[in-house]
DNA sequence: AATCTTTTCGACAGGATTTTACATAGATTT
DNA sequence: AAATCTATGTAAAATCCTGTCGAAAAGATT
């Protein structure tokens, strides 16, 4: 069973649809205290918390359920709308185990959902590892042979995406639309400005972030 | 190539000028009927179905075409009118791959349809092999006896294109508007060029790309 | 206001691509 | 078989692109 906590009908009703056509259970929720109460009744594998509502938004819910010790374990995916960067470390800093921005692919969502799942109750910490490089997923930390390297929201999340995906090259668009939203228009040199600082950061380590010109990068494999 | 199915004139032709000024070639189809018709000229790409049709409706032709065998594969976005809201998910149920709610904004409009593009190339097969040569696509790599060969994007392209279609003969045309995306008129000795290079780069099994003078080149099979 | 992150700009280098010009091979005609 | 013509192969030069980099503007956050 999932919950969809979110104001907005259509989105709900398509969340809960698409969730039902790939064969899971779900049910959707209009508000945090509707949430509540469906929580009495039964615990969720997964709930999905929209940020923006009316009334008490999705921060305040993540904070109310995740000191509910029944509810504690399960995890969250946050749903923000885009451009809301900030948003995403904090709901992540308060125990949600992904987030998405709107608007998203139904596959992408359903690709999100399964991941989280797949994790089993959050309790391990979830981790992506590539040579010298570790990345920790929830606690949004990444080391470099041992060094904690501090990176932006921006470069963590190419840098994850680019590991989840070892071995593909990704093009720019990929990660622009993964990254940086469902749309972004016009040519710019922004991925390549990050893939710079990214590798600069990684120390000796940047250097596995291969550039494929003409197509994008990719981490290399592991041989 | 795009087909927009949509019946009202005005919409049908806003969205193949769109995309023919975005890029993409984009032809305009009336009703179901006439997408049949033309699927038998060309598969396309990607298919932009209307839900409200006088005649068939989206969801019929949409349950036809997913019959197809041949167009099966083929994503396609169901452009829907505002309120119909179950109606969405319906289609998606069904098998498309996106949907999008009338009125819609131009800019929206281009990135689903880039979006959906996206993914749609990632279902195709991961790599082709002929004889000693393995082409990974999605990693773009080539691999000749086990050797990685270092191709560049419009060597990688040629090559797949031969080996996507083993044993038929691809004349310069083809080659040139397929890979180079434009319609050349003139003589132009850049095919030659790179099947010359491609041909050095993989080393002795090079041979394998024959030409067939008067049409073109092609991969032999592998008889 | 001060600081940090993210995006944009412009110049640049080096590689990729295309063009050019010519050589060579295959076909056709005489 | 020689002459001729066309299609293809080759090398080098010319051009075009793409990724890189420094820096600075623009946005966010504190």
């Amino acid at each position: 069973m999932i919950y969809c906590v979110e104001d907005e009908r259509n989105i709900r009703e398509l969340l809960v649809y698409t969730l039902h056509s790939t064969g899971f259970t779900a049910k959707g929720l209009e508000s945090g205290a509707q949430l509540y109460e469906a929580l009495e009744q039964e615990i969720p594998e997964l709930i999905l918390l929209d940020i923006m509502m009316p009334g008490e938004d999705g921060y305040t819910v993540l904070e109310k359920i995740k000191r509910m010790p029944e509810v504690k374990g399960v995890p969250v995916i946050m749903v923000t709308a885009k451009g809301a960067e900030f948003d995403k470390v904090k709901g992540l800093d308060m125990g949600a185990d992904d987030y998405i921005t709107k608007p998203f692919g139904m596959m992408e969502f359903i690709s999100r959902v399964k991941a989280v799942l797949r994790r089993g109750g959050s309790k391990t910490e979830e981790e992506l590892v590539h040579g010298p490089i570790q990345l920790k997923i929830k606690r949004h930390e990444v080391f470099e042979n041992g060094r904690k390297v501090e990176l932006t929201l921006k470069e963590f999340e190419l840098l994850r995406y680019l590991m989840e995906n070892r071995g593909i090259v990704l093009n720019r668009d990929q990660l622009l639309t993964r990254i940086w939203g469902y749309d972004f228009d016009g040519e710019t040199r922004t991925v390549d400005v990050h893939v710079r600082t990214l590798r600069q950061k990684l120390g000796d380590s940047g250097s596995c972030i291969e550039t494929v010109r003409g197509v994008g990068y990719r981490i290399g494999d592991a041989e």
